[in-house]
DNA sequence: AAGTGGTCTAGACCACCCA
DNA sequence: GGGTGGTCTAGACCACTTC
């Protein structure tokens, strides 16, 4: 009853997924239950959901408790240019709030963001970005997460060596963007940054705090800032759901 | 027997991923068979089997039919700079070879492309780019298989007008890697690149050519090169597996 | 041939959402 | 309260790897 060529779940999967791309099934629009779709393949309960599970990791579908199942909506993914982000001339016309601010607010909708700012010791990696010494340094850490309509929609933590910053503006657990960044605004000036992207699947902890669907994968963007010096200011970590986003860059190729 | 507050495979999952992270089982190190977990935790095999996957997904483990599960090895990551990349000036003392084979060859290992051109009209998201008619276009496709001492690492496909490089190198399918990247080498000179960075998971094409395991995100760069007059001359598009690259950036602040 | 993970069945109760 | 997806059981056979 099992042996063919390819697994039945598999098969059921690339049916709905037809569908879907065809759109007889629509952004938004319910699946019909498990229980439904294990009569109409006459397959059982596990099967149904072994096919869900796939269209699920494929950014299909999402599944809600109680709710049913429903194909996604795919929405505009916002586009962060982080060869211009945090630029001083591009902030003269707009002194409140940052770049990414602006963008969201222009597109119409509610930017927001929640900070909470503690002083700890800084990971392992964040304390070799800052050249720290891990085991005694403390940095003054900048938690926010920003939310567009009330929904969280990115993570960006800041590390700043404690001995920079002790004392001021920077402490207060508020919004303090400013024009040429939050640094500039208690004299330090960034002349550099080096950017590392990773890819993975969030922790548990961020599924959480982002409200991420099943099996989205998770843009690490880790955005360290010098000065003219060379000495590391800040690093900030960045997680950026793979659904929502856009990284970009302009190069100049020489 | 069932309803605490957390699930058992949850359960059985950080448990497992505890003995990992301590270093109780080590990388390369096989985990019990599904059978004797079974009987460990006291659970059905089905509950097994959603700890481990589980896992899979946060790349601790891999699971190989017939096999056995087993804890992953971390590869060092790959850190592929792509404001260096293609630099003219980087070449002059490796004049063969793009600065990936450079990369690879110094830690030691062997880097080969496996490379098929075609001409063919270019998917709309291309066409849009280099700003061609997507019914009437023809762009010469370069499709590339990196691999490392011949394990599959990273996928680039790369689509120039047809009309630009008609009757060039570019159209035999050898490797022309040329010192300032191969457009140079027929005389076009890109001066300026748009870089875009998504995050998904794979298609299933992309996971068979890359010996994806499962589960796997994938970083999707888009590098648009552009000559003096911002005329796009080419778009690359380069399928880099979550866990095996870093994509870096160098930023001037101003 | 033995052992492993992959697929599949036919049930059950629980947790959550919505009318 | 009724319906949905989430968790779980106790089996079975298949496909692949290794010996």
């Amino acid at each position: 009853m099992v042996g063919e060529q390819t697994p039945r779940y598999h098969r059921i999967a690339d049916d709905l997924r037809g569908q879907i791309e065809r759109g007889e099934l629509k952004p938004g629009e319910q699946l019909p239950t498990e229980w439904v779709l294990t009569e109409q393949y006459s397959v059982s309960r596990n099967t149904v959901r072994l096919a869900l599970r796939r269209l699920t990791e494929e950014q299909l579908i999402v599944a809600g408790q109680g709710r049913g199942s429903f194909v996604r909506k795919r929405l505009p993914r916002a586009v962060w240019d982080w060869s211009q982000l945090e630029s001083r001339s591009k902030h003269t016309s707009d002194a409140k709030g940052d770049q990414w601010a602006s963008i969201v607010a222009e597109s119409g909708r509610q930017p927001r963001q929640e900070v909470t700012v503690s002083i700890r010791r800084p990971p392992a990696e964040v304390a070799q970005q800052l050249q720290l010494d891990p085991e005694t340094a403390l940095t003054v850490v900048r938690e926010r997460v920003r939310l567009v309509d009330n929904e969280p929609y990115a993570l960006a933590d800041s590390y700043f060596p404690e001995e920079l910053v002790r004392g001021t503006p920077l402490m207060l657990p508020e919004d303090v963007s400013a024009p040429g960044g939050v640094l500039a605004s208690v004299g330090l000036i960034q002349s550099h940054y080096q950017d590392e992207i990773t890819v993975r699947m969030p922790t548990r902890a961020e599924t959480e705090r982002l409200s991420l669907p099943t099996a989205t994968p998770v843009a690490v963007h880790q955005r360290t800032g010098y000065d003219s010096d060379g000495r590391p200011l800040r690093v900030m970590i960045t997680i950026l759901p793979g659904d929502r986003h856009v990284i970009r860059y302009d190069v100049p190729a020489e």
